[in-house]
DNA sequence: TGCTTTCGCTACGAGTCGTAGCGTAATGGC
DNA sequence: GCCATTACGCTACGACTCGTAGCGAAAGCA
């Protein structure tokens, strides 16, 4: 995740059971105290190492919990549900799912708020969650195009806007309707949602 | 905005200018330091007020930064160019060009996350900037449905579902868009936006 | 002129931050 | 086995912010 020195092959090597440990320890910190309340001290006491190990692997708080929250999405997949609304239901139920922990509630959005001052933790959470996830878009997609529900895309350039739409509509959907609206992203809301994505708001209100 | 005594009338009054001062220099600060230094002594000292007058106002920093972060988006309005499709474009460039302020962009993530844990700001943030906004998405909605471009909803119910499902899709797509992507929502993006909004995803893409 | 509430100012204890310094532990190279 | 190197645990520290208390002055209303 991060190596510092790629070939330091001398010195004591740094312990990936902390790693392990502190990572599952931010988390629970995000539960139990939130993101304004969470303080690396606690987190150090938590996963039962030194506050200063916590500096040595993370600039600060951002970077640690932006780690902490990604490897929470790292468990979505794409079902093969044999058509592209079901996949989409699949796939956006998990998301919500997701969504609705706690810790990844009151740390995602935290992380997006302190990035929007920091361009280096941006590009730290595009690549470590957004990029990493797109990618069930982008197999979504090329499935729906061989079950011929969607055209064919040859140009590559319009294809990646298509991805960058598709995902910021579904995401941002969720996440708004989970954490501004704060209401629940149940199979109902889901569907509705699937509908109008595909089918647009005139025909899915028949 | 906020009266504990509805019916005070003796005594000092409060400054009515102090409230202006105070909440524009929050939005100051907000640019200058963001969400996460931005300091209550820090903004006394900008709107030439007292430290302690802040707190006599407002319980902490998140009241007060939805407060400041609310007036932004009063000066939404719906246009009315003709068509359902014009007139979404119209509010959701509006929309994203407020998103791109500075003030906005670091204070209403910022907030919205500490609401996360605190169901009283969840509240504040809901009455005075979702629910608040939300009566774009009738308007337009109902001058589509005299237009002939929206069936007529009868079902309240069914009504107030399809409101919230839009608001979500349209807010949680441009500020994903605009906060997590780090891209501008653009008049070329918000066009594709609509057009899948309305049409749907396989005719959109022909 | 009194009564009431707000305002500006100062001072304070409590808590957090991020770092420095030091001795110890765990590797790999020789 | 010994040494160089790096990571670790621990303590202590100055700097900073927080939110509140206490006070006298100011600005309204009767």
């Amino acid at each position: 995740m991060q190596r510092r020195h790629p070939a330091s092959r001398t010195g004591r090597p740094r312990s990936a059971a902390a790693d392990t440990a502190i990572l599952a320890a931010t988390r629970q910190a995000l539960v139990d105290l939130g993101w304004s309340k969470l303080t690396l001290s606690d987190v150090a006491v938590r996963a039962g190492v030194a506050k200063t190990t916590l500096y040595r692997r993370w600039a600060g708080k951002n970077e640690l919990v932006v780690d902490a929250v990604a490897e929470l999405f790292d468990e979505l997949t794409l079902p093969d549900r044999g058509s592209l609304a079901a996949d989409i239901e699949g796939v956006v139920l998990q998301f919500a799912a997701i969504l609705a922990r706690p810790e990844a509630r009151s740390g995602l959005m935290a992380v997006v708020a302190e990035a929007t001052r920091d361009e280096a933790l941006r590009e730290r959470i595009r690549a470590s969650i957004v990029d990493r996830q797109k990618r069930l878009v982008i197999a979504g997609r090329a499935r729906a195009q061989e079950r011929g529900e969607l055209p064919p895309e040859s140009d590559t350039e319009r294809s990646a806007r298509a991805v960058d739409l598709i995902f910021d509509m579904v995401a941002g959907s969720v996440v708004h309707r989970t954490l501004v609206s704060n209401q629940p992203a149940d199979a109902e809301w889901v569907h509705g949602l699937t509908r109008v994505l595909l089918s647009g708001l005139a025909a899915s209100a028949r």
